[in-house]
DNA sequence: ATCGTTAATCGACGATAGTCGATACTTTAA
DNA sequence: TTAAAGTATCGACTATCGTCGATTAACGAT
């Protein structure tokens, strides 16, 4: 029989979970996948209501795992989705099957 | 443009998340799927060396998302994987994507 | 160089979550 | 009915997390 995991390899994939457990990043995400454009940390303060500070640390959050991508223009920084992270984000299937965990792809 | 989701919506998704957040939630799942047969809370705890209690407790936070299935059998309680839970796991693409949030399937 | 704008960091607070030992509960066996 | 076994729940403690206001840092414009 195949081991379980281990505590690393388990620490490993609820990093990955923990990313999306909660509802205000769940939120930013879902806001920055309907924008075509990357949106500065002031827009999605706007627009999310959330407090300047707050929406900066999910994003930082979001940016660890590479969930988002961020560029500096000027004073402002631009997030944007990453679509090679949301397709290797780890699913609960691949926690049953005993797959290796996924590393953060590296972009741009 | 498509509305992003909505504080709700948003609650719904992480909470689905918040249940493989944890690292000793994920090799209790780990365990339980490279088991054939469903597991006492007695065996786990042996295994996993975990406290009883806290073994207990991820095991009713897994159940609530009926990602693991309880049996009561005398005066044990079964354990096992809901694989139809696995299966309507919900993924980052679909947060991405807009998907309705998934309901916990409901099974026996 | 200074000022204004934008975002990141810091510090503090309350809330939530994980862990454990002890206790209560449920079921079977005697 | 009692006793024993197995599990769930409770209470307490600690650690982590989310949030906010204030401060700091980085950059562009004047």
């Amino acid at each position: 029989m195949k081991e379980p995991l281990g505590r690393a390899e388990a620490e490993e994939y609820a990093s990955w979970f923990k990313a999306l457990a909660d509802a205000t990043r769940i939120q930013l995400v879902s806001l920055l996948a309907r924008r075509r454009e990357p949106m500065t940390v002031g827009e999605i303060v706007e627009v999310s209501g959330v407090g300047q500070s707050t929406v900066s640390h999910h994003l930082k959050i979001l940016a660890e795992v590479r969930f988002v991508l961020v560029e500096r223009r000027g004073t402002s920084s631009l997030y944007r989705i990453n679509e090679n992270c949301v397709s290797c984000f780890p699913t609960a299937a691949d926690v049953v099957m005993g797959k290796p965990v996924p590393e953060p792809p590296v972009c741009d």
